[in-house]
DNA sequence: GTTGCATTGTTATTTTTATAACAAATATTT
DNA sequence: AAATATTTGTTATAAAAATAACAATGCAAC
């Protein structure tokens, strides 16, 4: 399990799923807990234990029998998978109100992950800080990233201006983009790319609430 | 296709994209065209000409050969099949950084989905508006609900508060969640639920991006 | 009018993901 | 010490989604 291949091999839902324990067991640990079972971390996360048990054989993990799984172990080697050895960097595109939340938010939460640049094409945002992470102009992308060792852009840009920002990321050497604008982008294949749409969401949603309600129509 | 059987039948993936065409079929539109191929299509969203296609083919619309589609019926029949006859109205549970974001940034955006109310439990923030959206205690929740006719509630309240806060959604009788706190919830059968973790999310960007820096090491 | 070709619509296949089935191990009970 | 219950780990199956293959249609060029 400390193949690349194997990793890449790993479902990327287990991934999601990884990252997703690794936090639940966090608190556990906090709660003075040293062992879990399977059943106990599926009813926190809402799903099977089978699914459980079968992502923690994906990345070879071994509980004991009736003794479940050793939660500091099983926190490390998700840490040893998902995270880098290193600091990840990451910064927001679009110092509105969605970039603003999440820079409010994020630092902090995750122990190798920072925001540690914004940007924004507003020069009153320009050479302003929130929480302390300062903005940039677009014209400072390339140089910002290389000299902060940026990996990660947010896009949180108006869907009109997704692409272009998009394109700048891409140049300035960026290697992984979330983005929130509703608006499809395209990276080159070197580049990560995720993207969510709070709209359609929020549509679907709607969809199946209109649906349950037309039942017995 | 207009039987609730068939509506249900369709792939979740596919209900999302027939959301996603539609916001670039308006635009087309506006763009003053009236047909559209299925390969530009697929060109706007960065999917293939046969996915397209294909959910087309699901919701049993047909195109014209060497013509292509008819935009403006395509944009009736997506709306026929996902938006409801009536406006679907929609809460904000917890006005902080992330869903006071939302609701400057939602209304108008979608035709027939409206954020008509918050809840915070903070008193600084009960009887303040934002954006002219009235924000109540979560005590009187039910009420409210009942009286604006509320079907969907978006929870952007702390982890820690998450489980309640979905609990009293659910016990007011709201129909669909969606859940942006980083804190899986359960809700009855007769509830649509959608949970979306962003930091999971940037967790899964950051270990791709570590493991395409780490090709050929 | 025949040929070529772009485009749709449908069925078949593959890939991804989740679920189910079940064997193996071990603590607990009788 | 045998039987039972609980829990893990693995393989087998099913379900969901994407991709590929290809037939059908009808315009355009010749
Ligand atoms: N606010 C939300 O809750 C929310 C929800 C879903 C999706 N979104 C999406 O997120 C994006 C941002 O939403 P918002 O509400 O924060 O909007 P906003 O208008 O508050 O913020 C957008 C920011 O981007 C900046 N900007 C514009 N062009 C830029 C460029 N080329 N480079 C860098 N910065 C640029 C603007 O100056 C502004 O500060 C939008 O695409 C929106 O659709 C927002
Ligand atoms: N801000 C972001 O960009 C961001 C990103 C990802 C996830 N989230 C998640 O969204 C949630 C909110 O984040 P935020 O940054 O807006 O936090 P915030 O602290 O700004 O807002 C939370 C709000 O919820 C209110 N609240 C607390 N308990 C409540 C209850 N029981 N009922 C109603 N309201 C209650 C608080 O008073 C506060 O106003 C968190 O769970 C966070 O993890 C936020």
């Amino acid at each position: 399990m400390k193949e690349r291949q194997d990793l890449l091999n790993l479902p990327h839902k287990t991934i999601e799923r990884l990252s997703q324990y690794r936090r639940a067991l966090l608190i556990c640990i906090d709660n003075g807990r040293t062992h879990i079972f399977s059943h106990e971390i599926a009813k926190i996360q809402h799903i099977t234990p089978v699914q459980v048990r079968r992502d923690l054989m994906l990345i070879g993990y071994s509980g004991t029998l009736r003794k479940g799984y050793n939660i500091r172990e099983l926190i490390d080697l998700i840490g040893e998978i998902i995270d880098s050895q290193e600091v990840t960097n990451v910064a927001i595109v679009g110092m509105g109100n969605l970039g603003g939340a999440l820079i409010k938010y994020f630092n902090g939460k995750r122990h190798k992950l920072y925001i540690v640049a914004g940007f924004d094409t507003n020069p009153k945002k320009i050479g302003k800080t929130i929480n302390g992470i300062e903005c940039y102009g677009p014209e400072d992308m390339a140089k910002i990233v290389k000299e902060k060792n940026i990996k990660i852009g947010i896009l949180t840009v108006p869907a009109v201006n997704a692409i272009e920002s998009s394109k700048r990321l891409v140049d300035s050497g960026i290697k992984g983009i979330v983005n929130y604008a509703p608006k499809p982008i395209e990276v080159p294949d070197n580049v990560y790319l995720e993207e969510y749409d709070m709209v359609t969401t929020l549509e679907k949603v709607a969809f199946y609430v209109k649906m349950a309600e037309m039942e017995g129509e």
